[in-house]
DNA sequence: GTCTAGCACTCTGTGTTCCCGAGTGCCAAG
DNA sequence: CTTGGCACTCGGGAACACAGAGTGCTAGAC
């Protein structure tokens, strides 16, 4: 059905178009590429192609244009991730390696990854399930309100006031945070509820209410904060596209963790840190875009998503490439702090 | 030179230029708002205040559209804030009531203005400097690494991992702790570096490395946030907004936290509590843009700035309204925590 | 003096027409 | 199977006319 030329034309016309952003016709084609046949016989294999559904023409007498379909097809067997050059690696590492804590580290990967691929950037925070528990900390602020700060093996924080049902000496958090940490450090986040589920029933009768309440925050932490935080960066990058959907659906969409959320979270497979490409009508919302996403952290420990969205139209070798050397660069750095 | 009809006529265009988006002519003008006077008359009124730069028409025989000299007049004498309704009101308090810390109440608070004015809003971090230690925390992690958290009494925490040039007992981590709550606690974070300038000499000598090593990295920190942290949403608002100097600039420089600073920052005047509204060719870049900004925070204690960025043509009375409002919510909401 | 009515003038935006050129599909010959 | 030739289609730009909104000006009315 598409003999090996057929495909050389398909790859010339997504190449040209993603580079011209103009439909491209037979002739120009047959001369920029060296395909060693005319304009005709490319003209045919162009029908053959739209007879297939990968390429399409705006209206009659214009050049073709690829469809999703076609896209795809280029992405999975016509083209390969262009490596960075090692002085775009440099540069990412020197930048990724100032970073002072996880927050830190987070805003600089977004803003790293929009500066490389011009496109949206989107860089979801290491979840917490998947971490485990550094340290457990309760600091008495009055005589009934505590701070309880949770500190993780990736370098996240998480606090919280808790108002406390009666008065507690500090001798008494002492003892509790002492408790506390003897049985949560080092364990999965997921772990911790069943951790601490009979935790009431080993302590004094006296400390239960109190106890209670701050567990009944610590749980609160963990779901709440689940993996929800998502940030972006490179909004200007839209300025100049066109998209199907329109520019305001894009930045709503952005704004929206939840949508955001699933557009990089379903992308996720059996193998979290395969590069992951949705292209156009592929994505749940946002038709006209594209999202190319891979999971990073350490090895088999897949903490979190990242990537980036654009338009259809886009240079996918090298927006793939930038994706996996950004990915595997930011989960060297979690993995040595 | 200006009188009471002429600035009813100022008053007019602008408020039918901001809500149609066109030109503004003295027929449509005299119908519209009952002035009691002839389109002829209007005319003449027109002609002179575009002779004094108020207004001005994009070509011959169009209608008249406000310059920024005129939307500052018409800030200035011609408008009065409006109050938000009761029932905004009641949104804006049920939604702000429920954030949990600090992070919470910022990402609420710009959501909630952009939502609000429909424009892009901007919220700067509540600055450090001005608030005050609530407690220092030293978690050892290692031998030779602990984790130095500091909470101020906005509720932010900052942490860092400090490298130790050597082993420390948990027991001088401790202690160490403790002298350094007693010096700080309550203390103004400006205070911070001459109260801790001699604590080295006041303790032992064996400690002297480790102490200098972590105040260092608390000093750090102390000037690293500064003020630097600034958010922003309702990108999705600039979409319909055509802007002279481009979307794109507009877009970088929301991303841009050293510009964002400056056009924030620099509205702040003698009275930081007032609201200050800088007119188009008023701001430093972003020529095209209005800002209406201002501070936030307890009574005398200013703690940050937040506002709202648009197109020159907006709707000043409201936006100031939604932008003074929001302002008194969330400095109770910090107040009360 | 100030306001009003009338009038001639000047634009922009829109709709129409026309034409060029790029590109296609098809066909017959190599 | 490939190629050259040819007739056909359609979008986009240029040229043009025209209606409509708005203005400035001047002469008259209150």
């Amino acid at each position: 059905m598409l003999d090996d030329r057929k495909l050389a034309v398909l790859r010339a016309i997504v190449e040209d178009y993603v580079s011209t952003n103009e439909p491209v016709g037979s002739k120009a084609l047959a001369e920029r590429h060296n395909l060693k046949v005319s304009p005709a016989t490319v003209r045919n294999d162009m029908a053959a192609l739209e007879e297939e559904g990968y390429i399409t023409q705006p209206h009659t007498s214009a050049g073709r244009v690829p469809t999703d379909k076609g896209y795809r097809l280029f992405v999975d067997r016509l083209s390969q991730v262009k490596p960075l050059s090692a002085a775009e690696r440099r540069a990412i590492e020197t930048f990724l390696a100032g970073a002072v804590d996880l927050d830190d580290v987070v805003t600089r990967t977004v803003r790293l990854l929009a500066q490389l691929t011009r496109q949206v950037a989107v860089v979801q925070y290491p979840t917490l399930t998947r971490s485990t528990v550094r340290h457990v900390e309760l600091v008495p602020l009055t005589d009934r309100r505590v701070m309880l700060v949770l500190i993780t093996n990736t370098g996240r924080v998480e606090q919280r006031v808790v108002e406390l049902p009666e008065v507690v000496e500090d001798t008494r958090i002492a003892h509790l945070r002492a408790v506390l940490n003897a049985c949560l450090d080092g364990c999965g986040l997921s772990a911790v509820p069943e951790l601490v589920a009979d935790l009431p029933e080993r302590l004094p009768a006296e400390d239960r209410p109190a106890v209670a309440t701050i567990l009944s925050v610590l749980l609160e932490t963990l779901v709440e904060r689940h993996d929800e935080k998502i940030v972006f960066a490179g909004a200007a990058n839209l300025a100049g596209a066109d998209f199907t959907t329109g520019l305001r659906a894009v930045l709503e969409a952005l704004e929206e963790q939840v949508v955001l959320m699933r557009l990089l979270g379903e992308t996720s497979g059996d193998t979290p840190s395969a590069l992951t490409v949705r292209i156009g009508s592929e994505n749940p919302y946002l038709h006209g875009t594209s999202i190319v996403a891979t999971g990073y952290g350490s090895g088999d420990n897949q903490l979190a998503r990242l990537g980036v969205l654009g338009p259809t139209r886009m240079d996918y070798p090298v927006t793939m490439g930038a994706v996996r050397a950004v990915a595997r660069y930011v989960s060297q750095i979690l993995a040595a702090s």
